[in-house]
DNA sequence: CGTAGATACTTTACATCGTAAAGTTATTTG
DNA sequence: CAAATAACTTTACGATGTAAAGTATCTACG
């Protein structure tokens, strides 16, 4: 009895939920080879302080690894999906898939339900 | 030329969503005749304050309709989808679909990138 | 040569927002 | 009648997303 609440969605973590966040993730794995700062900005439409920000909670957290070099003589920022920033958004994934089939499922499908029927099928 | 960010997911809606609104709706889409207070409660783990106050972020934004009656002779409040909340949440839902999709595709297949390649696909 | 503008970020500062704790009103129960 | 329960609501605080300003370096122009 301690708790099975079927929507609460425990798995959708904090940190990678958030829109911005997403998008960034999202890019990232879409390119496993890293992406630097400014194709991540304008893939994401984000704006520099934004995704300055959003980059640095996603590296403290250990999603994404940041690495700061040169490109000629000028700053030069790559960021990549660490292996255990992959495992953790496809975690995340798996539970947004869930949400997904949840919801679905009651969309097109009972076109009636009565008051008292909790928890379907 | 404007904004062609691929990873942007402009349709996720702010209010739809925040995780626990996300576990209100999808609960509410599964239930049309509409819930209780406790029952959304139970549903979606949430504590009293909590509830409340998303479930009146939800009515604001014309999302849900809140009708507050009495059972025997307790307050009892009753939670449903409106027409409109129901499409917008759809919506959101399609889009949400769109993330897993961009994410997906690139789980399991590319096993290598060039980092000059950008616009996957 | 110097200065005005661009590039690539970072930092700060504010304003919004989610959450927990306390408050409210009414109603049972001992 | 006092204490506990029920069903919410309000307040208060801390975290967080976002825009604006700041920094440092480099390039182009006169």
């Amino acid at each position: 009895m301690t708790a099975d609440a079927p929507y609460a969605f425990d798995g959708l973590d904090r940190v990678i939920h958030e829109k911005a966040r997403l998008s960034i993730l999202t890019s990232l794995i879409s390119h496993p080879a890293g992406l630097s700062f400014n194709e991540l900005k304008s893939l994401c439409a984000l704006t520099d302080g934004n995704l300055s920000r959003h980059v640095a909670v996603l590296q403290e957290a250990g999603l994404v690894a940041v690495t700061k070099g040169f490109e000629g003589n000028r700053p030069h920022t790559t960021c990549a999906l660490t292996p255990a920033g992959r495992q953790k958004f496809m975690d995340y994934l798996n539970e947004l898939e869930r949400v997904l089939k949840n919801a679905a499922g009651a969309t097109s499908a009972s076109p009636s339900t009565v008051p008292g029927s909790l928890k379907p099928a």
